[in-house]
DNA sequence: TTAAAATATGAGTAATTACTCATATTATGT
DNA sequence: ACATAATATGAGTAATTACTCATATTTTAA
């Protein structure tokens, strides 16, 4: 009931509309980077967007739904750039699949690392509508397999546990590099690498 | 000019005010808990302490300010538990006192999880005062010189680096462990033991 | 006992902001 | 050319909220 709506009020059906849209939604994205989450109001994505605000609530029924916008743009050029990552790193062992896998995970979080930063924030206190919720799930889902089929080399029993772990080391070590204006992708990548590898490989203690 | 003032106002003189200060710490606390930065507003931090917002302001000049205190309590209070742990790990090998630094890492933020993941992102948004930043510095060189008596064996060329990432990679791990509702402190941080681990022993590649 | 200092109160204010709606403009199909 | 659908507008509204200030109460100290 109380839920709230974060489904487009009306779909564009003109090129025109189209634009509208896609300008209400980079506006979005940029007033977020620059202002935070504090300085983000309707009316200001609607200024940047050079757009007036009865535009915005045309397509979108609240403020919410447009960070749910930019919450599911950015889970699904995750999932598609592992998607493809995952291609290449059939067959290849655990240590090079993963490299792979890291390198679109650190391409894509370095592509608007303070929006990136700030979007996981908000992952958790949003709800989940159903399509980001698939789209997150077949990005999780990619990861597991992954990890399954070097299940032998891999020491954390919970594979689920391992995704969602190395999701989370890699996206940690790519906001602190980016804290700290590194721009060398593949010198993160490596240490992100480094840090994954440790903890999928180390020898399990007693118990686990 | 436009810098917020984030010192008291005025600091409580007697043992009543000292509870008063208290109680809207506290209500703030659980405010964004509870309710996220978003519903955390000064009328409602009053309310929660029992407290008018008259008596709020005599102690905090503004909003940011509590969260500033909030903040500078956290890492007053994980730089203390880890200064207790290096106490200890002086003289251990490198994976037994990281054990211990980690361990003090983990049980701080498992106290209040929520609370933890929030104010790690507040940290970058908000301006840290003198205070704030001479304790995070403390802590930070504190990790710093622990790695440097082991340097042989680490393989990360920057300390500095080595010391921000490592405490990434715990906030990473332990939030994510929070998150599924884990609880057992051990078992997380064997896991971020063996992520740091991997993170700082890698055998280096060309170049670094 | 009493003056002064410290502390507490909360109605009130100005500013911000999410969102609506009546109306205007533009595009499309026939 | 024209009717209809799609799109755009922005002044206006109600709600929220950060913060003030004049006043009241409590504590301290002489």
């Amino acid at each position: 009931m109380a839920r709230p709506a974060l489904k487009p009020r009306k779909s564009p059906k003109q090129a025109r509309s189209s634009e509208t849209v896609e300008a209400i939604v980079e506006a979005a994205a940029r007033i977020l980077e620059v202002k935070g989450v504090e300085g983000f109001n309707t009316n200001a994505v609607a200024l940047r967007a050079g757009v007036s605000i009865g535009s915005l609530y045309q397509y979108f029924p609240n403020k919410h739904a447009l960070i749910a916008e930019l919450l599911r743009r950015s889970v699904a050029s995750l999932r598609d750039g592992v998607t493809q990552a995952a291609q290449l790193a059939q067959g290849a062992p655990l240590r090079e699949g993963m490299r792979l896998l890291i390198r679109a995970a650190v391409d894509h979080q370095l592509a608007r690392p303070m929006l990136e930063k700030l979007l996981d924030y908000q992952e958790a206190r949003l709800p989940m509508d159903t399509q980001r919720r698939a789209i997150a799930e077949d990005l999780q889902a990619q990861l597991v397999n992954f990890l399954n089929h070097h299940r032998g080399a891999v020491s954390v029993s919970d594979l689920t546990v391992a995704a969602l772990d190395s999701q989370a080391i890699a996206r940690a070590l790519i906001d602190a590099a980016a804290e700290r204006d590194e721009t060398d992708a593949r010198l993160i990548e490596r240490r992100v690498l480094a840090a994954v590898m440790g903890y999928l490989t180390a020898p399990p203690q007693r118990g686990d």
